[in-house]
DNA sequence: CATGAATGAGGATTCATTCAT
DNA sequence: TATGAATGAATCCTCATTCAT
């Protein structure tokens, strides 16, 4: 029988939690996640060696746990601010400025992601895969795939368009500075997948603005 | 002492550095540059674990000989292509369809390059931007800005676009399956690049094309 | 300040005690005194990981517990039945028949007192030798010393006999099968240790019968 | 290619192992397997902790290892004995004889069988019945059945009283003092064993012999 | 140059025990 | 008394590197 109110106890260990989390993502964006060092991330969160075991089964079970909360703040935070559009055009600038903006406010939670995407480590890559399905459906039907209906964007493949959109948008938050800066414009990087390097033929796209 | 004539003795050497290479490609592109094993990498190369120290002065050492022999024999491979060129266009396309077979050929070597670049660890990475300056000076001049030149692309900035550019094609390599094929046609790649995703005012460009 | 009359708190008390010892004997003869968890033996109780210090002071103290518990029990129902004999010769046999049949209905508390009696722990079987004392000293001298004396048997060591019969008898208890059966015959083995393997010199004697 | 000659080489690769398994016969003995350190094993053999894992896989695999040792050892030892007699009286005796004595040549090793027959660890003792089957088919056939074909056994059961004679033996061995001695003597357990407790009805046979 | 035995630092994980609630 | 989060010592095992042959 819990001596503590329960609400109080749940916020006590959901504090400890976060604070082995926030700890594994400095830890495993510095390190990688092979050099990564599990007493290290302990201490830095207050901790003694031990405690992390009563949180997280294994060093992997650790990875998995920050993927899926990386990949959930990630996918609320750019989709809040994509579904406040309606234009599939806005939309799309939208998702480079809130994408950006994400990494920009949690670097090592970024680079973890990417890491992990590039990595060689195959199950905790589907895992990765798994915790953003939700994110690129969004980007195939809400952006890519409103486009072409409403004619805002030419009849082009959507799994193709959304796997460039995000190899870009990837590419972009991989170019993140050691100060946590992206020297991306997201507009200028919407506005090249908008509208190509081609010219258009009567002159009229601006293909780059400032910010 | 040589007991072989000098150019027969260095044909030798070449060679088991050669297999050495090889078989580092494999180990890390497998488990990556943490865990990839020094004893597995000679036993798989044919030799005794101590022999690779008489090639390479230590793992790091065994890395960056990698990276440099991957980067110059992959921008040696590309650049020819595409510099068989003229068209500013056709480059662009050439670079997609070259830069995708060059992966297709050496997966493993292409895996490596790809965790590096996205890995954790700073001195490799600067080592793989070192090695494959050329081939983004490259794009930049003879691609990007020849296409500006002769109007074929819009006043576009030269180093966002290159940076775009190699942006899509490390995520179509990044997307290399298990068997080693990548599922994006370079066409159709290179033609989102150049058009992007917002329709021709007079409705005449076509964005995709069959392989 | 007691919440329960005293003798109900006892009760109560005394039934978690019990249950923790018979937790403990079950994780003991499963994993040996030193791979056993005090974890799983709280949760195997039905209790928090903690409780189980309320009761003993240490694993070690909860292994002598044990042990205790045990022997008491097996002692007593031993020499119940062997008691109920006069006969030496028909107390040898109660004494094989009581015995296994103890083990059969207590499996894991039997494997816990052979591991321990041929355990490296010398501190533990000191203990286990002082809590048989009884039982030991006991067929000394109701069966062997008694045997000899009424000239059922010859004149023996009686040290070396008991020692004997205890020895066959640990041997056969360590034959527990995994579903808890005994596969030797008391009759036979007590038949054997009356008469040897060699015939008597005018075949009288019978050097086995069936149950 | 080795520069050493092979055989010289094996010598040391040999001793070195003997050495290993030595010291583990020891760490053992002393402190049960689960104990046992295979730092202190590495160190009490002369070698730095991690070159145990070039002779062995694991530290069950050590055991392992050491076990078929000396069983074979073991075995070796009491059937040259045994079998040097004809007569099968004669020969159980020797085996007592010789089973004492090997005990008291080698305390750990002996002590690390008893303990692995009786632990908790079925897969390490079902190595040892396999090691030590080529002794028990021994005691069966060439002691017990070649008695009773002679006539010097009564008919018993051949499992029954090799299962009888080993448990005996056992438990001897497991009296072994701290100082290495074993208190019973061989001719008084194999006196007992043959002629059993009871009486000839003749007087004659003799239960017990000085040493 | 090739070999592979030896080294020992390093790291993930386990777990008995404590103690605040 | 019951709980279970926190602790940190202990341990098996890995592996880059060295070096005598």
């Amino acid at each position: 029988m819990p001596r503590l109110r329960s609400d109080l106890r749940e916020q006590v260990l959901g504090e400890t939690r976060r604070r082995l989390l926030e700890a594994a993502a400095a830890e495993f964006a510095r390190e990688g996640y092979a050099s990564a060092n599990i007493n290290r991330i302990s201490l830095a969160a207050g901790l003694a060696k031990g405690t992390i075991y009563n949180y997280f089964a294994s060093k992997q079970a650790l990875m998995l746990g920050l993927v899926d909360e990386v990949a959930a703040a990630h996918t609320d935070f750019i989709l809040g601010q994509v579904q406040a559009e309606q234009d599939p055009v806005r939309r799309l600038e939208r998702f480079f400025e809130a994408g950006f903006a994400f990494v920009e406010q949690h670097p090592p939670q970024a680079r973890v992601i990417i890491q992990v995407l590039y990595g060689p480590d195959g199950e905790v890559r589907a895992h990765v895969y798994q915790a953003y399905e939700r994110l690129l459906t969004s980007i195939m039907h809400d952006i890519v795939e409103a486009g072409v209906a409403q004619g805002s964007f030419r009849p082009v493949d959507a799994d193709l368009a959304a796997a460039m959109v995000m190899s870009v948008y990837l590419g972009g938050c991989s170019q993140l500075e050691p100060d946590g800066r992206i020297w991306l414009d997201p507009g200028q990087v919407a506005g090249l997948i908008l509208d190509g390097l081609r010219p258009r033929e009567n002159g009229s796209a601006p293909a780059t603005r400032g910010r």
